[in-house]
DNA sequence: ATACCGACCTGTCAGC
DNA sequence: TGCTGACAGGTCGGTA
């Protein structure tokens, strides 16, 4: 489900909900298989940080943290407590302790979503992860077919490949030019291009007017330019619309996207071509579904 | 090194 | 109605 503009659409939302916040406890539905770091190290370095932001990297949710470095303060050492309200100078300010930055990465996988609200509304089937934040609400992490993934990052995370919409031109053309897989597998290569899924591949196909199992290398100039438009096209579109929501993709607010009314070639299969209106033709190409139309595609 | 394929999960929908 | 199989926005590891 989640591709760069719903993931961007996400990580926006949640941002905007709950920049700011103390995350004062977390519960974790204990499925190991949705979380990538030891859930122990998840639940200490989130307990207590505050969020300073949430962005997308490729289809990955970062949230940057800061906490207090674990070290005892002089006056906790003595047994003292920290944070006394009676006392008119604040641990904090006569022993300013060196702050931590890490990072939460999630990625939402296929089914997941992240939710905002409040802490009484009921917690629905395949809820994985809760925050309690400082206001009273709730950030929820709920994946019903588990394929999403929580990790925390000491240092900062980098995508694998290129951010597609900040990737130079030539860049772009070089990247693919080297890759003798089909076009189609080739954007969906998390390596090179980091964010293209599949629902944005085949319109970026489409626009650009090339084939999905033509072999990435035998693209010319010209077909490499106009794929690098339409990929930067159709995901500027696809964040501007909100995203697609196809069966359940939802923000952070729990609404749908609108993309899904400007797709001309995915889940259009039998139908006629926009342009030409030729049937849409749905091919599989390494596991995947491709759609494309044999006329305007070359 | 590269490219394909099944596996990982649950839910939904079409067809019988 | 109920069962079965195909399919779903993603990624990984194994294999050829």
């Amino acid at each position: 489900m989640p591709e760069l503009p719903e993931v961007e659409t996400v990580a926006r939302g949640v941002a905007r909900l709950i920049r700011g916040e103390r995350i004062e406890s977390v519960w974790l539905s204990g499925k190991p298989q949705s979380l990538k770091s030891p859930a122990r190290l998840i639940v200490r370095t989130l307990e207590g940080a505050a969020i300073k932001d949430v962005r997308r990297v490729g289809k990955h949710i970062v949230f940057d943290l800061e906490r207090d470095t674990g070290e005892p303060s002089p006056h906790r050492a003595k047994g003292g407590l920290a944070g006394d309200p009676k006392s008119p100078v604040s641990t904090q300010a006569r022993f300013p302790r060196a702050k931590m930055h890490p990072q939460w990465i999630v990625h939402l996988g296929m089914t997941g979503s992240l939710v905002v609200v409040e802490a009484q509304r009921e917690v629905e089937k395949h809820t994985h992860a809760v925050l309690r934040l400082g206001s009273g609400r709730e950030l929820r992490f709920v994946d019903p077919r588990r394929f999403g993934k929580l990790a925390i990052a000491r240092e900062e995370f980098r995508a694998k490949g290129h951010e597609p919409l900040d990737v130079d031109a030539d860049v772009f053309a070089e990247v693919f030019h080297r890759s003798k897989a089909p076009i189609k597998s080739a954007l969906l290569n998390q390596k090179l291009l980091s964010g293209v899924g599949n629902i944005y591949a085949d319109e970026a196909l489409f626009r650009a007017e090339v084939r999905p199992r033509r072999r990435a290398h035998t693209l010319t100039r010209d077909e490499l330019k106009r794929l690098y438009g339409a990929v930067q096209q159709v995901l500027n579109e696809g964040i501007a619309a909100g995203g697609t929501t196809v069966n359940d993709y939802m923000n952070a607010l729990g609404e749908a996207g609108m993309f899904q009314f400007d797709l001309r070639v995915y889940g259009r299969d039998g139908e006629a071509c926009l342009v030409c209106r030729t049937p849409i033709k749905r091919i599989v190409i390494s596991g995947r579904s491709a759609h494309y139309c044999a006329k305007c595609q070359k």
